[in-house]
RNA sequence: GCCCGGGUGGCGGAAUUGGUAGACGCAGCGGACUUAAAAUCCGCUGUCCGCAAGGACGUGCCGGUUCGAGUCCGGCCCCGGGCACCA
């Protein structure tokens, strides 16, 4: 009798009973809760954690198993994993469904909490809930209210003002988010930029410690790393002034090719700018062109893609070299808050200022010629490589290079510029005019400025129970938040009623999962345990922005004695969007594909099993609904093979001296594919191609029709090793086929034979 | 606009270090089982020419390096992500 004609007298695989069985069994075994143990070599697994948003989407769903295969691998491997869960629980959507629907943010916030931890759970993530964190909470964000007094100690945060999207109708500060064609999305009014007093973190007194450290980062993507290299945009080169005529106060502008310095045939300042403020006073047309520029939107992406404009003030600079005068213009391409606010202009060497000069018939000159001789036509384009200085009066034949040192010796010996080290990168912004958020711990005095709150009166506590209009922060009009006294003189004083960014949560939580129950100390020795982050999953979406701010609080932790590390994240795996019709799945988009009912339906071994298997990790994974029965029809098919296998009794131990040539090529088989297996998860990533393995192993078991006694054997080894490969992608039906097979052992806590 | 990715059959993808392009799966077609359908199982399936044997073409486009290119180099096109207040 083959395998094959039993299958009649098999039961069927129902997911939804194999999967409650296996939860129910990791539940009561507590085996994913994990404490400190000095003896065991730890290992850290992390997922960015989500937002709170109501409902998972398939972006949840991939990231997590993707961490949770990486976790129950090394599990497996024999490390004492922590595998935490979390929220990320202050954020702008709360608001906004408050001002929907009327419910109060906190209350939606939990309530989501409550419905996505069910999700979860379904999922059967190897996750220790002991040590859930929840940002909204004030034992949570008290530590980074504490944390931000400490800075303030230290002088690594400081008040400014700043621009931020004003919505003149709606009387609100904007996100660029709700700024849509340069309208409010509530409004539809034209937003313009306003400047307002903002706090924030000196993310730039780190900028060459977070660009070195990148150095050391061997587990992160290469292409991560050179994002975060750009982004910070360290450049050398020479800050320089030039005297202003009928001025007192010079122009100081920086550039990284002082070598084209004589190229110079205009210069161009922020509409910001005192200078424009000042030719405004007395010129309608510029005064004009000045509040033109002021109606924008505050994002990057749109002041460069705009049309670039600009106004010639009537006021001459004086060429610090040949004493030229060099005309003086106002630019809505110059932004007042990047540098000094004023740019000096070579067209003909410089691409935007080639086409700027064009566009106004400003003059265009050579100081550069190619070091190879050739001829050029500086009025066909801008010509933009290092070479050989001419019309450069005494630096005429000097190369880029010599002309560079020789142009900073001269300025640094006259005392008119010096060498200077610039960075694109910004001080971090940390105020938002929002309710939502955790309250900056700041009181403002008449007498005494800015206050840190002592850390006695620490949290600054957020009320969740508030009426919630929409039109600005409710906690600007609650007299009982705002109304204090100094802590310094005990005078009346007012509460800051800005919040913070919330990536200022999501910049530490990370640590915090060491210790959430602390409740006197931010971080403790379990800090010191589990830290670094071993492998660290996350969308590549947050390649810059959050990965750095993580990266610079981990140092403002380190200096402040809390941590050891200094880098937080020693292995990253960014992981592509899911994406339907060729867009990032949204709500905004409306082009979800709700992972609930493919679970219902399915089970959540097979949508674990399609996300691995449809795409490599760190790759775009185009969403479609056909594939998922595929991996349904592997699971039966897994599934009724260990059932077949174990109906037709007892296997007899493994002769390897006896076995005949087609049941050689089966062992063969076995092996070569463990060995293509653990390459795939433990070193590559590269859960697709397992999954691939698993598949055509299975296959060749079920080709395999030999009901011989080492035939028998020869195929139980078979299958035991799918079973353990594919466990941590599909765990469930693992669990339970492991048990099918007579385990003496639980397969989820067992250790590599 | 700038920075970072990606583009391979009808579809998702494989090819790990420059060495047989298309593993595995989906869809499709043919067959078995069934009164029938579903499910399941077996077989075929890059395109074009051909009854076949076989041949030609083929990894977004153009060019290059190499005995040999999906892979390396140069130039372009298209798609996605980020651009500091979406998270």
């Amino acid at each position: 009798m083959t395998a094959r004609k039993r299958s009649s007298m098999s039961t069927p695989y129902n997911p939804e009973s194999v999967e409650k069985a296996a939860q129910d069994y990791w539940q009561e075994s507590r085996c994913f809760e994990v404490l400190e143990d000095q003896d065991k070599e730890k290992f850290y697994c992390l997922t960015m954690f989500p937002y709170p948003s109501g409902k998972l989407h398939m972006g949840h769903v991939r990231v997590f198993t993707i961490s949770d295969v990486i976790a129950r691998y090394h599990r497996m491997q024999g490390r004492h994993v922590l595998q935490p869960m979390g929220w990320d629980a202050f954020g702008m959507p709360a608001e906004n469904a408050a001002i929907k629907r009327g419910v109060p943010p906190a209350e939606w916030t939990y309530n989501n909490i409550d419905d996505m931890r069910d999700q979860l759970r379904r999922l059967g993530y190897a996750y220790d809930w002991t040590r859930e964190v929840t940002t909204c909470r004030p034992e949570y964000y008290r530590w980074e209210q504490w944390l931000f007094t400490k800075m303030f100690e230290k002088g690594l945060v400081y008040r400014r003002n700043s621009v931020v999207n004003w919505d003149p109708v709606d009387q609100t500060v904007l996100a660029n988010e709700q700024v849509i064609d340069g309208r409010g999305w509530r409004s539809d009014a034209l937003v313009e930029r306003r400047e307002i007093p903002q706090w924030f973190m000196k993310i730039t007194a780190y900028a060459d410690e977070l660009l070195d450290g990148l150095d050391d980062l061997p587990g992160w993507p290469d292409s991560v790393k050179t994002m975060q290299r750009n982004w910070i945009g360290r450049s050398e080169g020479v800050e320089l002034s030039f005297a202003v005529e009928d001025e007192d106060e010079p122009l100081v502008v920086f550039t990284t090719r002082p070598d084209t310095l004589l190229g110079v045939t205009y210069m161009a300042v922020a509409a910001e700018h005192p200078l424009a403020a000042k030719a405004a006073a007395d010129n309608a047309a510029i005064a004009a062109f000045i509040d033109e520029c002021r109606q924008s939107h505050a994002a990057e992406a749109s002041l460069e893609t705009m049309e670039k404009k600009g106004m010639a003030l009537g006021i001459d600079a004086v060429h610090p070299i040949s004493g030229e005068k060099v005309p003086l213009w106002v630019a809505n391409f110059v932004l007042m808050s990047y540098g000094t606010g004023a740019v000096m202009a070579v067209p003909g060497h410089d691409e935007r200022d080639w086409e700027f000069a064009k566009k106004h018939g400003l003059e265009i000159r050579q100081v550069i010629a190619p070091a190879d001789g050739s001829e050029i036509d500086i009025d066909e384009g801008a010509f933009t490589d290092y070479g050989v200085l001419v019309n450069s009066g005494d630096y005429d034949g000097m190369d880029s290079q010599s002309a560079f040192n020789a142009i900073a010796d001269y300025f640094e010996e006259t005392g008119l510029g010096r060498r200077a080290v610039n960075y694109r990168l910004r001080d971090w912004g940390v105020s938002r005019q929002r309710y939502w958020g955790a309250p900056i711990p700041i009181i403002y005095c008449d007498d005494c400025d800015a206050v840190p709150v002592p850390e006695k009166d620490l949290p600054v506590v957020l009320p969740e129970d508030v009426e919630f209009t929409g039109h600005g922060s409710p906690l600007k009009d609650l007299t009982e938040f705002y109304e204090t006294t100094c802590p310094r003189c005990g005078n009346a004083a007012r509460r800051e009623t800005d919040t913070f960014d919330t990536f200022v949560e999501s910049s530490w939580y990370f640590a915090r999962y060491a210790c959430p129950d602390n409740d006197r100390k931010m971080l403790d020795d379990r800090e010191a345990y589990w830290m670094p982050v071993d492998q660290y999953t996350g969308g590549i979406e947050h390649a810059i922005l959050h990965l750095l701010y993580s990266r610079f609080f981990q140092r403002v932790m380190r200096d402040e004695g809390l941590s050891a590390a200094s880098e937080p994240f020693t292995n990253l795996l960014t992981q592509g969007m899911v994406l339907k019709d060729g867009a990032k799945m949204s709500k905004n988009k409306g082009n979800t594909v709700d992972p609930q009912e493919l679970i219902a339906r399915f089970g959540a071994d097979t949508v674990r099993l399609f996300m691995m298997f449809a795409a490599p990790p760190e790759q775009a994974l185009e969403w479609s609904d056909e594939g998922v029965q595929g991996g349904s029809r592997f699971l039966k098919r897994f599934w009724g093979a260990v059932q077949n296998h174990v109906a037709a009794g007892t296997a007899v131990d493994l002769d390897v001296a006896a076995l005949d040539t087609g049941q050689k090529d089966l062992r063969r088989k076995t092996h070569e594919t463990i060995s293509k297996i653990s390459d795939d998860i433990g070193r590559r990533n590269m859960f697709n191609t397992a999954v691939a393995a698993s598949m055509e192993l299975l296959n060749a078991v079920n080709r395999f029709e030999d009901g011989s006694d080492q035939g028998r054997a020869v195929e139980r080894e078979a299958l035991e090793a799918v079973v353990l490969m594919l466990s941590p992608i599909v765990p469930h039906i693992c669990h339970a086929l492991w048990q099918m097979l007579g385990a003496r052992q639980d397969l989820c806590c067992r250790r590599r034979r």
